[in-house]
DNA sequence: GTAGGGTTAG
């Protein structure tokens, strides 16, 4: 007979297979001990599997194990209670400690911390305190690990005076401590107490590590400190600790907070290994710096370097896609995380609702929203943010008091925002008033300036500019730029020249560079042929040296972004394209459509204007998009800004025409164009 | 043999 192996290098394979994070490895060692030692299996055996089930989260299995040891030491049940904690199972880790209690074994240093942290997870300020005075009876609160626990678990149950005094009254301060003062001042918003934190540590002479580098950068990125986490930047490099990937992927966070691209880029490039968090990061740098077509190659990159796509990026590429309305791309991504299992994730749903609603298809968003396993604030606000967009404020204020008498979730004011722009969009102007009117009482929020902002919109909208514009000097707050952008932007549709250019000349005060408004003043005179005004407003942009953010509409058609300015010849099909635009006059105006040569912007002959306003992006991008999308696809463009009126009249004409279903999403909202008509009813 | 503080998203 083959002689049994020791318990010694029993116990070896079961640490090979915590190494190996092999759950398969790990099920084969414990065979082997059942095998070998049945029934009388050595309780350090025992601690052993119960710590390689919890590390390997596979929580039954050590829950299981740990029953069937007739006396659990210590050892297995911090080992059951750390596993949960640091898995996210904070309520079974509490009830594995009473149970602990109750079987009469008595926790020890080891134990504490990882019950700190259930009960810090949990937000529950008295199972934490009741941790506490146990470890003062007990005397355990004299261990440092001990004492960080609590002083963690008081932060982040809110009781930053409580974790304060006992930092203070900390005889010996080790790093960690440090670290924990730093972590949670970040996290509770309080960045300037953590650079403040930083510098005393360096006084009381320990040495940060790479944790506390983490903090570091992560407080100069919450307060845009871009000169003070550069400096630290240069130490990081002379020290060594750049080649530590959190230290890296904390310099990208940071660089791409700060807006700078190029520079997180290189951290990026640099870092001798990277991980899932390192990719996700610097797909968010791009996509948060208006860049997401580079993003989104990011994304493509990721995959094609085998990493794997995790809810923290395919939410992130989710915005992405959302950013750039590409709806195929975002239902490729949907695809990845369907098959990741990771659509019931929060954030993917929310991200998913999000996506295809800006996307412009709210029936998807819809079923998403549907779909969702649990849903928070952030899932009702993208829901209800999804139909204002889509312009159906009846939907929109459904869904809105569908949440109210859920009782789920509570409104906060991006709801209000959201719900009162579907109001605006659908022409509910007495409604959107209402609820402006009666937010702070029934729901508590405070009416900020985006609020005010949409109230001028409602208002323009429905062609009370002379209201509106009582109510921004009646205003408590200083009215901002997108409270006086939203009655420019309402003159200008309805011609009031005069107001729009008071509104204007508010606008010039607050951001002289901005390109945007200064574009819109002079549209505005040369709509109403006030050609002289119009130049010269472009003549004072450019003495000021504004440039002008060009305005350009897009589409995407397999996988590549297709971007149209006015009067562009630059793309490869232009021909077909100028051929297609020829065809479409003649078919127009065969149907009765007359070129509204009122949004032409320079002075020009009337036949002239008209060439001119058949070059709009949005038309250039029509043409190619019919060229190239096969009948029965929807045509989907994008624009960055408002949709020109005669463009709209024409894609109307032109859906009819060509019996095809057109959608425009410009910087406001959506346009369904089917059979001569438009979703948004000429009312936008 | 068992433990603490961490980077990314809607």
């Amino acid at each position: 007979m083959l002689s049994s192996p020791d318990p010694q290098s029993l116990a070896t394979a079961v640490e090979l297979a915590i190494a190996a994070r092999s759950a398969r490895l790990g099920r084969a060692a414990h065979a082997q001990i059942v095998k070998c030692l049945s029934p009388l299996v050595p309780s350090f055996l025992s601690n052993h599997l119960v710590n390689m089930y919890s590390k390997l989260d596979l929580p039954s299995a050590a829950a299981s194990t740990l029953a069937l040891d007739p006396v659990p030491s210590v050892v297995s049940w911090t080992a059951l209670i750390s596993g949960a904690a640091q898995n996210g199972r904070a309520l079974p880790a509490l009830l594995h400690f009473t149970a602990m209690l109750r079987a009469s074994v008595r926790p020890n240093d080891f134990t504490l911390p990882s019950t700190f942290k259930a009960a810090a997870a949990l937000r529950h300020s008295l199972a934490g305190r009741q941790l506490h005075s146990f470890s003062l009876k007990t005397g355990l609160i004299n261990d440092v690990f001990v004492a960080c626990g609590a002083l963690d678990m008081y932060y982040k149950t809110g009781l930053a005076l409580e974790a304060r005094q006992m930092f203070d009254e900390m005889p010996h301060k080790n790093i960690v401590a440090w670290n924990a003062v730093m972590t949670n001042a970040v996290l509770d918003g309080r960045p300037g107490e953590a650079i403040d934190a930083f510098s005393k540590l360096r006084l009381s002479g320990e040495s940060p590590n790479t944790i506390s580098l983490c903090a570091f950068f992560n407080a100069c990125a919450g307060a845009s400190y871009l000169w003070l986490g550069a400096q630290l930047h240069a130490f990081v490099i002379q020290s060594g600790f750049d080649s530590d990937m959190s230290v890296g992927n904390g310099l990208i966070d940071f660089y791409g907070k700060c807006h700078c691209v190029d520079e997180a880029r290189a951290v990026f490039d640099g870092m001798p290994t990277k991980n899932d968090v390192s990719w996700c990061s610097m797909i968010v740098v791009y996509a948060q710096n208006g860049a997401e077509e580079e993003a989104f190659n990011v994304y493509l990159d990721a995959r094609r370097e085998g990493i794997k796509p995790t809810d923290f990026i395919v939410s992130s590429v989710l915005t992405t896609c959302a950013g750039l309305s590409g709806l195929d791309l975002g239902r490729s991504v949907h695809a990845v995380a369907i098959r990741s299992c990771i659509d019931g994730n929060i954030f993917v749903g929310s991200a998913l609702v999000d996506m295809y609603g800006k996307c412009g298809s709210i029936s998807d968003a819809e079923q998403a929203f549907r779909e969702m396993p649990d849903r928070n604030l952030v899932s009702w606000n993208a829901m209800i943010g999804g139909y204002a967009h889509y312009g159906d404020a009846h939907m929109a204020l459904a869904v809105f008091d569908e949440m109210i008498n859920s009782g789920e979730v509570a409104p906060n004011y991006v709801t209000l925002v959201n719900v009162i722009t579907a109001c605006s969009r659908g022409g509910m102007t007495r409604e959107g008033l209402d609820l402006f009117e009666t937010m702070r009482e029934r729901f508590g929020i405070q009416p900020r300036t985006e609020h005010y902002a949409c109230v001028v919109d409602l208002l323009g909208r429905a062609g009370m500019e002379e209201r509106a514009y009582e109510f921004i000097k009646e205003m408590p707050v200083r009215p901002s730029v997108s409270v006086w952008g939203a009655l420019l932007g309402a003159c200008r549709v309805h011609g009031m020249t005069e107001l729009g250019r008071i509104a204007a000349e508010k606008l010039f005060e607050i951001d002289p560079q901005d390109s945007g408004n200064h574009v819109l003043l002079s549209n505005m005179f040369a709509s109403a042929g006030r050609w002289e005004e119009a130049t010269e407003v472009r003549k004072e942009m450019k003495d000021v040296g504004i440039k002008k953010g060009p305005g350009c509409s897009w589409i995407i058609w397999k996988n590549v972004v297709h971007v149209f300015q006015a009067k562009d010849t630059t793309h490869e099909r232009n021909d077909e394209i100028q051929a297609m635009l020829a065809k479409l006059r003649r078919e127009m105006q065969a149907a009765g459509y007359v070129p509204d040569t009122q949004y032409a912007l320079y002075d020009l002959e009337e036949e002239e204007k008209e060439t001119e306003v058949l070059q709009h992006s949005e038309k250039l991008a029509l043409a190619f998009g019919l060229i190239c999308i096969p009948p029965g696809i929807p045509i989907r463009i994008t624009k960055n800004l408002r949709v020109c009126g005669d463009c709209h009249r024409a894609i109307k004409f032109i859906s009819g025409i060509v019996g095809r279903e057109i959608v425009v999403r410009d910087n406001n909202r959506f346009h369904h164009f089917k059979d001569y008509q438009c979703s948004c009813r000429d009312y936008w």
